[in-house]
DNA sequence: TTGTACGCGTTATCAC
DNA sequence: GTGATAACGCGTACAA
């Protein structure tokens, strides 16, 4: 692994100039370019990224960070890919980091980022106020918010129009002929959640189907709280014909939780769920879900912070994609 | 934002006594280091490693790198979290990268990885003469193959027991009075693929079971090939009672071409995977597999290579985690 | 067109 | 115990 002034001596040259070559100069000979040239790909010159970062600390890094609560959650997963496809295309590498939704370690993740002078980070915040996204977007540095947003802070946000999903999966089982809708919730403090929830709420009333308490139940987003939370709704005395579970984890989990009860999809009850799952045809029935386009969501992300990077004054966007409706089997 | 001077200034010392307290090294005052020590929290100091790794060059710069084909599939996302936990417990972050298994993205990024001078690579190298992983190795810096090997030179290795994986997968079949098992294999440049098949012809071998060679069909290891390679397999005069696929997306595949020819998993043909799911429970039939163990693959791939840091001149390791069958109904 | 020299934020080697 | 200072590799302002 060569350095500039390895190249500058193989060529006979200075720093300098290598550096102009390197970087596209054109004030630069045409003979000597191709000197300097030659003695690059002699010694496979490869510049220091780091070097680069330390001189240069505001703007072109190449380098950005990711935090997303876990790599294993299929949606995540997606949403990640979006991310680093457009990275790549434009030269970047992306510092991929879990949080496992613990400050802890988006405090942890945060910090390296910022001592790696990523030069911009892609987040969903882990709730509302979240006081290390606020922070990062005062002290300047380009972020973007994804799946989630913040109230604290103008700042640039890719999102899901949850309520919307909701809507059309209420919808398509209203007109299914359910009126008995249960409803399996995530955790309040996420903006997706409450969304999603509202999105259920609003969605009975306006087909003026009476709102009974009992039938919503608040999880945690994971497997087991979906079980849990279908067990306690499929024990009600009057128990709902249709379910619609927030997210795909908990649907798995109430799947589990019907199957156990020797209750049948959809003939006993149907099922909707949020996030789409590469293995939802393949489950056993194959899953009616809102499909995120988590990929999109991604690569939007990605794209707004390179726009944010090209012109850093442009005031903030919220950007909302739609989900769609994905009829499978389990919703009858 | 501050820097070692800030701190330095506001605690009227020198940059090099700030830089000892910071390192915690034993020659300071105690009463300076209280000083120091306030100046650093007031200024919320937090080095850069950037200008860290510039001067260290050699040694802990506390990142290393990861390159897996695709984080989509489910395997190398769970490889992922076991190499990251481990990083995070020592203070490691991890560049996380996707080479979609082209040698030319396989190459930027190890080229990224180089000038950010990562500590070290966890890579599963793109075949067994991966001349990007040869030369890696060469240059010195740490590497550690995971999931597959290369043969051109020592390097530290944790893979899965891919030949006992399959003997595992075939020999219960066989208990279960197959004698006809078909078997849809990976891309045979990959050393996976060929242990897989190895452990499946001398299962049969051992069995004095005679080899049909049009059984066994050569795909890539995504779903739209294990879709294809079933549907031949399906359409052979003497159909097969049991079918072995070589990894979870061509299983996939494979199931929707038994289910699109109106076949029945296991009435008509039992089925036994390569690699668990989330999903597999719930997948219609229930998937009998043999599952490997990602995570652990990721965890001890870290491990070693922060042991080989403690000791670069220790002679590489070479780790085969065994493979369990777990049985679900898909196999009968 | 080219070269010299400085500084980015650290750490480590010397002196004191 | 502490403080100058050099060096890591690069980009660029300035001088030639």
């Amino acid at each position: 692994m060569g350095t500039l002034k390895d190249v500058a001596r193989l060529a006979g040259v200075s720093t300098a100039t290598v550096s102009r070559v390197v970087n596209k100069s054109n004030n630069v000979d045409p003979e000597t370019r191709t000197r300097v040239k030659k003695a690059l790909k002699r010694l496979g010159y490869n510049p220091s990224r780091v070097a680069r970062r330390l001189r240069v600390t505001r703007g072109k890094t190449n380098m950005l960070g990711l935090i997303i609560p876990d790599i294993q959650n299929p949606f995540f997963a997606e949403l990640a890919r979006g991310v680093e496809d457009v990275g790549y295309a434009n030269n970047y590498a992306v510092l991929l980091c879990n949080s496992d939704e613990s400050p802890q370690k988006e405090k942890f993740y945060l910090d390296v980022m910022r001592s790696e002078y990523v030069d911009g980070i892609i987040i969903p915040p882990l709730n509302e106020t979240d006081q290390e996204v606020t922070t990062l977007v005062r002290e300047g540095i380009p972020v973007v918010c994804v799946d989630r947003s913040v109230l604290t802070i103008p700042v640039d946000t890719v999102e899901v129009n949850n309520y919307r999903g909701a809507q059309l999966a209420i919808e398509f089982l209203i007109a299914k002929g359910h009126r008995r809708i249960g409803f399996v919730s995530g955790r309040p403090d996420i903006s997706t959640s409450r969304d999603r929830l509202r999105g259920y709420v609003d969605t009975l009333k306006a087909h003026d189907i009476p709102a009974d308490p009992e039938l919503v139940r608040i999880g945690d987003y994971k497997q087991e709280s979906g079980r849990l939370l279908t067990e306690q709704i499929l024990d009600l005395s009057e128990r709902p014909t249709a379910l619609f579970v927030a997210n795909n984890l908990m649907a798995l989990g109430a799947l589990a939780a019907i199957h156990n009860r020797g209750l049948r999809v959809p003939d006993d009850i149907s099922l909707v769920g949020f996030d789409d799952l590469p293995w939802a045809e393949s489950i056993n029935p194959p899953l009616t879900v809102i499909r995120q386009p988590a990929y999109e969501v991604g690569r939007k992300a990605a794209e707004v912070l390179f726009e944010r990077f090209a012109n850093p004054d442009r005031k903030p966007s919220r950007i909302s994609l739609d989900p769609v409706l994905v009829v499978r089997r389990s919703s009858g």
